[in-house]
DNA sequence: AGATAGGTGGTGAATTGTGGGTAATTTTCC
DNA sequence: GGAAAATTACCCACAATTCACCACCTATCT
């Protein structure tokens, strides 16, 4: 399944003090009708927030909500997922505004780095993403691991 | 089959000598008229309390129907699931009041931590959900599967 | 220069969460 | 059955937050 948005590239943004972060304009533009001008945010793997466009976050619902929750492994996969997600919608400049949370958990100060990986946008705190750059060294194994599976 | 409602994120309230709880207003917005403006509130399988909006509610009533009365299982669940739910209109204020037996399930003191799940929207007494944030013991192998299946 | 688009800062109005009061209703108890 | 007590429903109030805009600055292109 591939999906209908291409971003790609880095940018350097700041967050207000009202929390409110713009989200790129090349991004933004991408936007389908169907996205009703809003993202949904979430906890990313490393210490960054994940932005979905919302079609986008619609597919990863539907597979939710396959998830019975009689299975106790499924609760709290679900509980975890989910409470760390959140709606925004764009404001007429485009930003959209992050939770406390999330802001706790990408340790966000100010300068931010936002990247596109395809499908969704990665939001970082500028400081973190470098210290997460020189920490991270991808070994070889794991190289020839992925080679297997994209061809570049 | 999916469902027409996206509760996501997390919510801090406090419930009040009322024993009144306020549902966090993107989720009140996003009732139907069908709903009626009603939650039904139930036990969650964990100390919670889970709340459908009222259409989502009749939905389960449907499949639980289906459900053998047979099986002692489906019976144990049907009681348990259905004996302590309880209808719960919003006041004016988008708050519904919390019965005492839920109270009492979900270890309700004042500060509650509200959840969407989706489809339903579970309230936490919040000392209880930190610990049993902590207490829970998860299937690491099973995690990790339902991450990658999720993981767009 | 002017026009346009994109990013950042600010403001007033509207919404939201919380508390409380009072009348109606239900429950309890004698 | 009827009085007393508890519970519920329906209001109003208010502070804090959020939202929908407006304004401005900068860079780029014509």
């Amino acid at each position: 399944m591939s999906s209908q948005y291409t971003f790609i590239g880095e940018y350097n943004f700041v967050v207000d003090s009202k929390n409110r972060v713009n989200i790129p304009s090349p991004f933004r533009q991408q936007l389908k009708k169907s996205d009703k001008n809003t993202f949904v945010l979430t906890r990313g793997i490393d210490s960054c927030i994940w932005v979905y466009p919302l079609s986008e976050w619609k597919k990863i619902e539907i597979e939710l909500t396959q998830l019975s929750s009689l299975s106790t492994t499924n609760r709290i996969f679900l509980r975890n997922h989910l409470r760390h997600a959140r709606m925004a919608s764009c404001d007429d400049q485009g930003r959209v505004i992050l939770s406390k949370q999330l802001i706790k958990y990408a340790k966000v100060v100010k300068d931010l780095t936002i990247i596109g990986v395809l499908n969704k946008v990665e939001i970082w705190d500028k400081k973190t993403l470098i210290f997460s750059d020189k920490k991270t060294v991808i070994d070889d194994d794991a190289y020839e691991e992925l080679s297997k599976k994209v061809t570049v």
